[in-house]
DNA sequence: GGGCCCGCAGGG
DNA sequence: CCCTGCGGGCCC
């Protein structure tokens, strides 16, 4: 079974099921006995929360959740430190640097009030908001990981085709205001996965290739902006790979790309770099120019 | 109820 | 292929 982030057709959240067996077969959780699901590359896409590990916190919207690892195999108690490169906790790690979100599953246990009484159950997804080793109960090294729950309107994908033809009709309730991280992880398309990838995470204005314990962090920044008003489309013509800094300046006009990708600095109108550009990553001029335009245009007036 | 061991399936 | 893992059943 491929593996997939996000709910699960015929799965809602509430789903119960008597057996990791049946969570597996649902195709909720595939492991049947490891509580992460995932890889270090492709990142987390479920967990279950079953009173496995004596550090875990579950406080119902927000689950603070012990990695894996350290474990005498025989007795199962602690006997050593846990590393950040164990595959399970290198996949939350991915989870949080890409804005996935992860599935969780609740399994019964005594002592908590957010567990079900019997069996298991989906309870919807969740974001990987920060990660921080400490000594555990047990006397060793631990990795923490802090989920909070997302609500519907943060975790909608981006549809695949542009949406000029979407009608957005009037609504009482203006729409959320999102965080960043929330940005980040509704923006975080299969598109964006691949421009990354293509420049294994080095920013296409500096270069920079930030690097944390187990791999690289980039952003996906959209050359015309998704949604109201630009309506760009999320295809891989249309994204850069960037580094936070050259995003925000990027998405701020204090740089701009000329049709033949040249960084321009906005308030010098000097050129600072080339695009570094990817065989494989075809850019549209014609975002670049409509981003391009956002930021240069002045009304046209009558000179004396 | 706890200990133990037999497991499968996935990841490296 | 080898190793591991927030099962689970069975025995005492």
């Amino acid at each position: 079974m491929p593996r997939s982030f996000g709910h699960i057709a015929g799965q809602p959240v509430g789903s119960t099921y008597g057996s990791r067996k049946e969570v597996r077969d649902a195709g909720v959780h595939l492991p049947l006995i490891a509580g992460i699901s995932g890889t270090a590359a492709e990142g987390t896409d479920s967990i279950v929360v079953s009173g496995g590990y004596p550090d875990d916190e579950d406080y119902g919207d927000v689950i603070v959740y012990t990695g894996h690892g350290g474990r005498d195999a025989n007795t199962g108690k602690q006997i050593r430190d846990q590393e950040i490169s164990a595959p399970g906790n290198a996949g939350l790690l991915r989870s949080h640097l890409d804005g996935l979100p992860v599935r969780v599953v609740r399994g019964a246990h005594k002592d908590s009030p957010h567990a079900p009484n019997v069996g298991y159950r989906y309870d919807g997804l969740y974001q990987v908001d920060s990660y921080a080793a400490k000594v555990g109960i047990e006397g060793y090294r631990i990795w923490r990981f802090t989920l909070t729950k997302l609500k519907d309107e943060q975790i909608s994908t981006p549809p695949a085709v542009a949406p000029q033809a979407v009608v957005h009709p009037r609504v009482a309730n203006p729409a959320p205001v999102l965080t960043t991280t929330v940005q980040r992880l509704v923006r975080n398309s299969s598109v964006v996965q691949h421009v990354k990838a293509w420049h294994e995470h080095q920013c296409q204005v500096c270069g920079l290739a930030i690097q944390v314990a187990t791999g690289f962090y980039s952003e996906g920044a959209h050359i015309r902006g998704l949604g109201q008003p630009h309506h760009g489309p999320d295809v891989e013509e249309n994204v850069l790979c960037l580094c936070p800094n050259d995003h925000v300046r990027f998405d701020n006009g204090a740089i701009y790309l000329t049709d033949d990708l040249k960084v321009i600095d906005a308030l010098t109108g000097v050129t600072i770099a080339a695009l570094r550009v990817h065989p494989l990553h075809q850019i549209n001029v014609t975002y670049v120019a409509y981003h391009r335009a956002q930021w240069t245009v002045g009304t046209p007036r009558n000179e004396p």
